[in-house]
DNA sequence: AATGCACTGTTACAACATTACATCAAGTGG
DNA sequence: CCACTTGATGTAATGTTGTAACAGTGCATT
Protein backbone atom coordinates (compact mmCIF):
# COMPACT_ATOMS: atom_id res chain seq x y z
CA UNK A 1 0.00 0.00 0.00
CA UNK A 2 1.29 3.27 -0.62
CA UNK A 3 0.93 6.42 1.29
CA UNK A 4 -2.37 8.27 0.41
CA UNK A 5 -2.48 11.82 0.27
CA UNK A 6 -4.77 12.82 3.57
CA UNK A 7 -7.71 14.61 2.13
CA UNK A 8 -9.75 17.60 3.05
CA UNK A 9 -11.73 18.73 -0.21
CA UNK A 10 -13.03 21.92 -0.66
CA UNK A 11 -16.24 22.56 1.09
CA UNK A 12 -18.36 23.08 -2.45
CA UNK A 13 -17.38 19.90 -3.55
CA UNK A 14 -19.37 17.54 -5.86
CA UNK A 15 -20.64 15.94 -2.86
CA UNK A 16 -23.51 13.88 -4.76
CA UNK A 17 -20.52 12.09 -6.82
CA UNK A 18 -18.65 11.10 -3.58
CA UNK A 19 -21.48 9.37 -1.89
CA UNK A 20 -22.11 7.49 -5.13
CA UNK A 21 -18.65 6.25 -4.73
CA UNK A 22 -18.90 5.38 -1.75
CA UNK A 23 -22.21 2.86 -2.09
CA UNK A 24 -20.53 1.59 -5.39
CA UNK A 25 -17.68 0.76 -3.44
CA UNK A 26 -19.10 -0.72 -0.81
CA UNK A 27 -21.32 -3.28 -3.27
CA UNK A 28 -18.41 -4.57 -5.32
CA UNK A 29 -16.61 -4.86 -1.49
CA UNK A 30 -19.90 -6.59 -0.12
CA UNK A 31 -20.83 -8.47 -3.32
CA UNK A 32 -17.35 -9.50 -3.56
CA UNK A 33 -17.38 -11.12 0.59
CA UNK A 34 -21.26 -12.52 -0.77
CA UNK A 35 -22.07 -10.02 2.21
CA UNK A 36 -25.52 -8.71 2.51
CA UNK A 37 -26.22 -4.88 2.15
CA UNK A 38 -29.33 -4.79 3.66
CA UNK A 39 -31.77 -1.27 3.95
CA UNK A 40 -30.90 -0.45 7.36
CA UNK A 41 -26.75 -1.40 6.35
CA UNK A 42 -26.93 1.31 3.38
CA UNK A 43 -28.92 3.99 5.07
CA UNK A 44 -26.58 4.38 7.74
CA UNK A 45 -23.81 4.32 5.59
CA UNK A 46 -25.14 6.53 3.29
CA UNK A 47 -25.96 8.99 6.66
CA UNK A 48 -21.90 8.81 6.85
CA UNK A 49 -21.50 9.78 3.28
CA UNK A 50 -23.62 12.49 3.29
CA UNK A 51 -21.02 14.09 5.71
CA UNK A 52 -17.28 14.14 6.14
CA UNK A 53 -17.89 14.11 9.83
CA UNK A 54 -18.22 11.54 12.43
CA UNK A 55 -21.32 11.04 13.47
CA UNK A 56 -22.63 9.53 17.04
CA UNK A 57 -25.01 6.79 16.58
CA UNK A 58 -27.91 8.21 18.08
CA UNK A 59 -27.17 10.95 15.47
CA UNK A 60 -27.70 8.43 12.95
CA UNK A 61 -30.83 7.18 14.20
CA UNK A 62 -32.31 10.63 14.74
CA UNK A 63 -31.06 10.44 10.87
CA UNK A 64 -32.59 7.38 9.86
CA UNK A 65 -35.63 7.46 7.66
CA UNK A 66 -38.07 4.24 9.19
CA UNK A 67 -40.81 5.70 8.52
CA UNK A 68 -41.90 7.64 11.58
CA UNK A 69 -41.21 4.58 13.89
CA UNK A 70 -37.79 4.97 15.78
CA UNK A 71 -35.74 1.58 16.36
CA UNK A 72 -33.91 0.65 19.12
CA UNK A 73 -30.31 1.96 19.32
CA UNK A 74 -29.09 -1.79 19.17
CA UNK A 75 -30.23 -1.93 15.19
CA UNK A 76 -27.58 0.91 14.29
CA UNK A 77 -24.98 -0.63 16.05
CA UNK A 78 -25.58 -3.82 14.85
CA UNK A 79 -25.04 -1.92 10.85
CA UNK A 80 -22.06 -0.48 12.42
CA UNK A 81 -20.30 -3.52 13.22
CA UNK A 82 -21.16 -4.97 9.77
CA UNK A 83 -20.10 -1.87 7.80
CA UNK A 84 -16.60 -1.80 10.51
CA UNK A 85 -16.04 -5.29 10.06
CA UNK A 86 -16.28 -4.60 6.01
CA UNK A 87 -13.98 -2.15 6.45
CA UNK A 88 -16.33 0.31 5.23
CA UNK A 89 -16.66 2.78 8.42
CA UNK A 90 -14.29 3.57 11.12
CA UNK A 91 -14.79 4.18 14.83
CA UNK A 92 -13.16 7.24 16.59
CA UNK A 93 -12.96 6.73 19.92
CA UNK A 94 -11.45 10.26 20.70
CA UNK A 95 -15.47 11.44 20.17
CA UNK A 96 -17.25 7.86 20.01
CA UNK A 97 -18.49 8.26 16.99
CA UNK A 98 -17.77 6.72 13.75
CA UNK A 99 -17.23 7.70 9.96
CA UNK A 100 -17.22 6.72 6.76
CA UNK A 101 -14.08 5.55 5.38
CA UNK A 102 -12.41 7.18 2.64
CA UNK A 103 -10.55 4.14 0.75
CA UNK A 104 -12.37 1.27 1.73
CA UNK A 105 -10.32 -1.68 0.02
CA UNK A 106 -9.95 -3.97 2.56
CA UNK A 107 -8.05 -4.30 6.07
CA UNK A 108 -6.05 -1.32 6.78
CA UNK A 109 -4.91 0.76 9.29
CA UNK A 110 -5.67 4.26 9.71
CA UNK A 111 -4.80 8.09 10.80
CA UNK A 112 -7.47 10.55 11.44
CA UNK A 113 -7.10 14.11 11.35
CA UNK A 114 -10.32 15.73 13.18
CA UNK A 115 -10.80 19.47 12.85
CA UNK A 116 -12.15 20.95 15.55
CA UNK A 117 -13.41 24.55 14.07
CA UNK A 118 -15.70 22.21 11.37
CA UNK A 119 -15.92 18.36 12.62
CA UNK A 120 -14.60 17.17 9.41
CA UNK A 121 -12.47 13.95 9.24
CA UNK A 122 -9.45 13.61 6.86
CA UNK A 123 -8.40 9.80 6.62
CA UNK A 124 -4.85 8.97 5.76
CA UNK A 125 -2.28 6.09 5.60
CA UNK A 126 0.85 7.50 6.39
CA UNK A 127 2.91 3.75 5.95
CA UNK A 128 5.88 6.36 7.84
CA UNK A 129 3.54 6.81 10.78
CA UNK A 130 2.87 3.54 11.38
CA UNK A 131 6.51 1.98 11.17
CA UNK A 132 7.67 4.51 13.39
CA UNK A 133 4.72 3.16 16.02
CA UNK A 134 5.71 -0.42 15.69
CA UNK A 135 9.75 0.83 15.60
CA UNK A 136 9.24 2.28 18.98
CA UNK A 137 6.68 -0.96 20.16
CA UNK A 138 9.54 -3.28 19.05
CA UNK A 139 12.14 -1.20 21.79
CA UNK A 140 9.66 -1.88 24.41
CA UNK A 141 8.84 -5.42 23.43
CA UNK A 142 5.81 -4.76 22.21
CA UNK A 143 4.05 -6.74 19.97
CA UNK A 144 1.88 -4.76 17.44
CA UNK A 145 -1.56 -5.22 16.83
CA UNK A 146 -4.13 -1.94 16.38
CA UNK A 147 -2.54 1.31 16.31
CA UNK A 148 -5.24 3.94 16.75
CA UNK A 149 -3.91 7.27 15.50
CA UNK A 150 -6.51 10.52 16.05
CA UNK A 151 -5.44 14.20 15.77
CA UNK A 152 -7.45 16.93 16.51
CA UNK A 153 -6.07 20.46 15.33
CA UNK A 154 -7.48 22.97 12.17
CA UNK A 155 -7.87 21.53 8.55
CA UNK A 156 -6.56 23.98 6.00
CA UNK A 157 -10.04 26.20 5.76
CA UNK A 158 -10.75 26.39 9.43
CA UNK A 159 -7.25 27.75 9.73
CA UNK A 160 -7.25 30.39 7.26
CA UNK B 1 12.43 16.35 25.38
CA UNK B 2 14.39 13.28 25.25
CA UNK B 3 12.35 9.99 23.63
CA UNK B 4 11.47 7.97 26.57
CA UNK B 5 12.01 4.21 26.63
CA UNK B 6 8.56 2.52 26.99
CA UNK B 7 8.56 0.55 29.92
CA UNK B 8 6.55 -2.84 30.73
CA UNK B 9 8.29 -3.38 34.37
CA UNK B 10 8.19 -6.78 35.49
CA UNK B 11 5.69 -7.98 37.54
CA UNK B 12 7.01 -8.54 40.49
CA UNK B 13 9.23 -4.99 40.44
CA UNK B 14 8.47 -2.98 44.04
CA UNK B 15 5.54 -1.52 43.58
CA UNK B 16 5.50 0.63 46.86
CA UNK B 17 8.70 2.19 45.54
CA UNK B 18 6.57 3.49 42.30
CA UNK B 19 3.72 4.51 43.98
CA UNK B 20 5.62 6.49 46.56
CA UNK B 21 7.36 8.28 43.61
CA UNK B 22 4.37 9.03 41.81
CA UNK B 23 2.91 10.68 45.30
CA UNK B 24 6.14 12.30 45.75
CA UNK B 25 6.43 13.88 42.01
CA UNK B 26 2.74 15.08 42.33
CA UNK B 27 3.20 16.61 45.55
CA UNK B 28 5.85 18.59 44.14
CA UNK B 29 4.60 19.53 40.47
CA UNK B 30 1.27 20.58 42.41
CA UNK B 31 3.02 22.41 45.18
CA UNK B 32 4.89 24.50 42.44
CA UNK B 33 1.77 25.55 40.78
CA UNK B 34 0.00 26.28 44.26
CA UNK B 35 -2.80 23.55 43.74
CA UNK B 36 -4.13 21.93 46.54
CA UNK B 37 -3.53 18.03 46.77
CA UNK B 38 -6.80 17.56 48.36
CA UNK B 39 -7.59 13.72 50.18
CA UNK B 40 -10.20 13.10 47.37
CA UNK B 41 -7.55 14.03 44.44
CA UNK B 42 -4.69 11.90 46.38
CA UNK B 43 -6.66 9.24 46.57
CA UNK B 44 -7.65 9.04 43.22
CA UNK B 45 -4.39 9.17 41.87
CA UNK B 46 -2.75 6.58 44.46
CA UNK B 47 -5.49 3.74 42.91
CA UNK B 48 -4.02 4.66 39.28
CA UNK B 49 -0.78 4.22 40.70
CA UNK B 50 -1.63 1.01 42.75
CA UNK B 51 -2.23 -0.41 39.21
CA UNK B 52 -0.02 -0.23 35.90
CA UNK B 53 -3.90 -0.68 33.91
CA UNK B 54 -5.93 1.61 32.82
CA UNK B 55 -8.93 2.14 35.46
CA UNK B 56 -12.74 3.44 34.18
CA UNK B 57 -14.05 6.36 36.78
CA UNK B 58 -16.40 3.80 38.38
CA UNK B 59 -14.32 1.10 39.23
CA UNK B 60 -12.02 3.88 40.86
CA UNK B 61 -15.02 4.72 42.69
CA UNK B 62 -15.47 1.07 43.96
CA UNK B 63 -11.66 1.16 45.25
CA UNK B 64 -12.19 4.47 47.18
CA UNK B 65 -12.30 4.18 50.61
CA UNK B 66 -14.92 6.91 52.07
CA UNK B 67 -15.61 5.25 55.26
CA UNK B 68 -18.23 3.05 54.12
CA UNK B 69 -20.51 5.97 52.34
CA UNK B 70 -20.48 5.85 48.52
CA UNK B 71 -19.80 9.20 46.86
CA UNK B 72 -21.32 10.41 43.25
CA UNK B 73 -19.49 9.24 40.03
CA UNK B 74 -18.61 13.31 40.13
CA UNK B 75 -16.63 13.52 42.82
CA UNK B 76 -14.45 11.43 41.17
CA UNK B 77 -14.60 12.82 37.93
CA UNK B 78 -13.52 15.92 39.20
CA UNK B 79 -10.46 14.36 40.87
CA UNK B 80 -9.21 12.89 37.74
CA UNK B 81 -10.09 16.52 35.48
CA UNK B 82 -7.92 18.24 38.42
CA UNK B 83 -4.77 15.47 37.60
CA UNK B 84 -5.50 15.81 33.62
CA UNK B 85 -5.17 19.04 34.17
CA UNK B 86 -1.76 18.87 35.86
CA UNK B 87 -0.51 16.35 33.64
CA UNK B 88 -0.96 13.11 36.63
CA UNK B 89 -2.65 11.28 34.83
CA UNK B 90 -4.02 10.46 30.94
CA UNK B 91 -7.49 9.45 29.20
CA UNK B 92 -7.42 6.22 27.47
CA UNK B 93 -9.93 7.00 24.60
CA UNK B 94 -10.08 3.72 23.67
CA UNK B 95 -11.21 1.93 26.75
CA UNK B 96 -13.06 5.00 28.50
CA UNK B 97 -10.66 4.47 31.22
CA UNK B 98 -7.35 6.38 33.35
CA UNK B 99 -3.79 5.91 33.66
CA UNK B 100 -1.21 8.02 36.06
CA UNK B 101 1.00 9.12 34.21
CA UNK B 102 4.61 7.59 34.65
CA UNK B 103 6.85 10.67 33.90
CA UNK B 104 4.72 13.51 35.23
CA UNK B 105 7.12 16.36 33.60
CA UNK B 106 4.62 19.18 32.56
CA UNK B 107 2.30 19.12 29.43
CA UNK B 108 3.70 16.11 27.32
CA UNK B 109 1.90 14.33 23.94
CA UNK B 110 2.16 10.82 24.80
CA UNK B 111 1.48 7.36 23.12
CA UNK B 112 0.17 4.94 25.02
CA UNK B 113 1.00 0.62 24.72
CA UNK B 114 -2.00 -1.31 25.58
CA UNK B 115 -1.27 -5.29 26.24
CA UNK B 116 -4.97 -6.92 25.87
CA UNK B 117 -3.15 -9.95 27.42
CA UNK B 118 -2.64 -8.72 31.08
CA UNK B 119 -3.81 -4.64 30.05
CA UNK B 120 -1.01 -3.08 31.70
CA UNK B 121 -0.03 0.57 30.04
CA UNK B 122 2.95 1.47 28.82
CA UNK B 123 3.37 4.99 28.17
CA UNK B 124 5.87 5.89 25.41
CA UNK B 125 7.15 9.50 24.33
CA UNK B 126 8.53 9.02 20.90
CA UNK B 127 9.83 12.32 19.51
CA UNK B 128 9.96 10.67 16.16
CA UNK B 129 6.51 9.26 15.77
CA UNK B 130 5.36 13.02 17.14
CA UNK B 131 7.27 14.57 14.09
CA UNK B 132 5.79 12.04 11.80
CA UNK B 133 2.77 12.60 12.85
CA UNK B 134 3.07 16.57 12.53
CA UNK B 135 4.79 16.10 8.98
CA UNK B 136 2.19 13.79 7.68
CA UNK B 137 -0.55 16.53 8.95
CA UNK B 138 1.03 19.20 7.05
CA UNK B 139 1.17 18.07 4.29
CA UNK B 140 -2.61 17.72 4.24
CA UNK B 141 -2.49 21.63 5.20
CA UNK B 142 -3.20 20.46 8.78
CA UNK B 143 -2.45 21.70 12.09
CA UNK B 144 -1.64 19.84 14.37
CA UNK B 145 -2.68 20.81 18.21
CA UNK B 146 -3.54 17.25 20.32
CA UNK B 147 -2.73 13.86 19.02
CA UNK B 148 -4.08 10.68 20.16
CA UNK B 149 -1.87 7.59 19.88
CA UNK B 150 -3.26 4.14 21.51
CA UNK B 151 -1.68 1.04 20.56
CA UNK B 152 -3.27 -2.46 21.17
CA UNK B 153 -0.86 -5.17 21.32
CA UNK B 154 1.11 -7.75 23.34
CA UNK B 155 3.41 -7.43 26.13
CA UNK B 156 6.80 -8.62 26.43
CA UNK B 157 5.74 -10.94 29.12
CA UNK B 158 2.34 -12.09 27.42
CA UNK B 159 3.82 -12.24 23.76
CA UNK B 160 6.09 -14.82 25.59
C1' DA C 1 -43.19 -29.21 4.95
C1' DA C 2 -39.25 -28.97 7.91
C1' DT C 3 -34.77 -27.07 8.76
C1' DG C 4 -31.23 -23.71 9.12
C1' DC C 5 -29.53 -19.22 8.89
C1' DA C 6 -29.00 -14.37 8.66
C1' DC C 7 -31.32 -10.44 9.70
C1' DT C 8 -34.79 -7.60 12.29
C1' DG C 9 -37.25 -5.59 16.35
C1' DT C 10 -37.75 -4.83 21.15
C1' DT C 11 -36.93 -4.65 26.11
C1' DA C 12 -34.09 -4.07 29.50
C1' DC C 13 -30.00 -2.71 31.36
C1' DA C 14 -24.91 -1.71 31.92
C1' DA C 15 -21.37 1.59 31.58
C1' DC C 16 -19.75 6.13 31.15
C1' DA C 17 -20.26 11.18 31.96
C1' DT C 18 -22.29 15.82 33.02
C1' DT C 19 -25.28 19.43 35.10
C1' DA C 20 -27.19 21.89 38.71
C1' DC C 21 -27.40 23.39 43.06
C1' DA C 22 -26.60 23.44 48.00
C1' DT C 23 -23.00 23.51 51.39
C1' DC C 24 -18.56 23.99 53.58
C1' DA C 25 -13.91 25.66 54.84
C1' DA C 26 -9.99 28.69 54.41
C1' DG C 27 -8.19 33.06 53.41
C1' DT C 28 -8.76 38.26 52.83
C1' DG C 29 -9.99 42.97 53.61
C1' DG C 30 -12.95 45.87 56.25
C1' DC D 1 -14.88 39.76 64.52
C1' DC D 2 -17.62 39.84 60.38
C1' DA D 3 -18.76 39.83 55.53
C1' DC D 4 -17.03 38.30 51.34
C1' DT D 5 -14.69 35.56 48.00
C1' DT D 6 -12.90 31.44 46.24
C1' DG D 7 -12.20 26.78 45.68
C1' DA D 8 -13.64 22.35 47.07
C1' DT D 9 -17.19 18.97 48.47
C1' DG D 10 -21.86 16.36 48.62
C1' DT D 11 -25.76 14.83 46.31
C1' DA D 12 -29.48 14.06 43.12
C1' DA D 13 -30.90 13.95 38.78
C1' DT D 14 -30.20 13.27 34.18
C1' DG D 15 -27.88 12.53 29.80
C1' DT D 16 -25.15 9.68 26.58
C1' DT D 17 -23.21 5.56 24.72
C1' DG D 18 -23.21 0.67 24.21
C1' DT D 19 -24.73 -4.56 25.06
C1' DA D 20 -27.27 -8.69 26.24
C1' DA D 21 -30.94 -11.50 25.57
C1' DC D 22 -34.65 -13.25 23.21
C1' DA D 23 -38.61 -13.54 20.07
C1' DG D 24 -39.93 -13.14 15.42
C1' DT D 25 -39.41 -12.97 10.18
C1' DG D 26 -38.07 -14.05 5.50
C1' DC D 27 -35.83 -16.99 2.54
C1' DA D 28 -33.04 -20.71 0.55
C1' DT D 29 -32.11 -25.59 0.97
C1' DT D 30 -33.31 -30.26 1.71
Amino acid sequence: MQTEAAHFPDPKHDHRACIDAGIKAAEQILEASAARFTPDRRQVLEILLRRHTAVGAYDIIDSMDWGGRRRASSVVYRALDFLAEHGLVHRLHSRNAFVACSHPDGEHGAQFLICTGCDRIAEIADRKVERGIIAAAEAAGFTVRKPMIEVEGLCPHCAA
